[in-house]
DNA sequence: GCAGTTTTAGAACAATTGATTTAGAATATC
DNA sequence: GATATTCTAAATCAATTGTTCTAAAACTGC
């Protein structure tokens, strides 16, 4: 063998992922990366091979740490509708706390590298999909023991869920405001509760 | 005087729109704006100043030509619940008919450079809050006719659909999947529907 | 401890970036 | 029709882009 690496390869991808997290893929320079990785531009092109590839590390790493890391948190531990309300009750914490306006990288990344690169597209729509499939879980689940109420399909219902989750994605990097946000997952999520008439008030 | 413009202004102004809205700010360079426009790169900057200011005409005329057109079609031709289911069919049919999968220049803008420039941040809060107060407003009026229920107030229901509304807006970039995004818009107008008990079937 | 390999650091690469300059062509006003 | 002004075209600017090269440094295995 020889000279090992001086630097840990996950805290510099940390490094990268928040990066590219902060001025997404192309306002996003090679030489930015290498200071805030703490490394030089030729250990980063010798330990990730280029710019696109390290962004596509950078962004499994993120999914893992943030995503991942949720739905494991919440769907194993809290009842379903419990879960789901934890899910968006946390997102919109952050949302509002996020001083940098950073969002979410695998959104920022849906709208800024997914249409143009098929790889992208393709991991991008399957950590979509993995959400979607994550709500219609946690619904189905809770249609199933009736605390959430069979009437719509857990189908559609997920989508909507998605489609409020980016949407409190989107409109948080403009219009951080804890009442928005709230407001705009408020209906959504008495969807989810049993017998409207008794649910405002 | 002198020698007049030989170019028509808003013909090129709506090139550069389109060449801003395929590829985003960043990665429109210049020169690709000046070939698209049919003009030189003299010329552009000689008419429109620099880059960013050309960007800011541009997303004006898309938000004039897109969204304020949408708006005048349905909101002062159609009753209120109408409007919109309009809006949104018309959306959907739009997402899934868009080849480029360009999405919402203002929705593509809101993430790319509204987090990092104050001005832009401003144009695009205030937009998508004109968006929200047009769904107010159908919301508002359909319940003062009583064919939107008044069990939850106006307010959060615009801000749902604001929501739904960038989330297919956001989707349809990666999955522009009609079946998706009709059962991800669905649940939230059928909360317009009186009666939800007679609803489904 | 020498051979062999892989890391480093920093200069350097060609290409592209946003933007300007120079020169010349075209027009309205006088 | 001369003058002044503003347009167009193309070359050109310095700076930055992603990437590679060169050379020195550092480690492992024999």
């Amino acid at each position: 063998m020889a000279r090992p690496r001086e630097f840990d390869e996950t805290a510099v991808l940390d490094a990268a992922m928040q990066q590219f997290w902060m001025y997404g893929y192309e306002a996003t320079s090679v030489r930015d990366l290498a200071q805030s990785m703490g490394i030089t531009g030729a250990s980063l092109y010798n330990a990730f091979g280029d710019k696109r590839t390290l962004f596509r590390r950078a962004l499994a790493h993120y999914v893992e740490t943030s995503f991942g890391d949720r739905v494991g948190r919440f769907e194993h531990g809290l009842a379903p509708r419990a879960a789901l309300e934890a899910f968006f009750r946390e997102i919109i914490d952050r949302s509002v706390q996020d001083e940098d306006r950073k969002g979410c990288l695998l959104v920022n990344s849906a709208l800024e590298v997914a249409p143009h690169d098929p790889d992208f597209q393709a991991t991008i729509a399957e950590v979509l999909a993995k959400v979607e499939a994550f709500f219609r879980r946690c619904i189905q689940a809770g249609q199933r023991t009736g605390e959430i109420p069979s009437s719509q399909s857990a189908e559609d219902l997920a989508r909507l869920l998605l489609g409020v989750h980016l949407g409190i994605r989107v409109l948080a990097r403009t219009r951080p405001e804890r009442a928005l946000l709230e407001g705009l997952a408020r209906p959504a999520l008495d969807l989810l509760k049993p017998s409207r008439s008794s649910q405002h008030k």
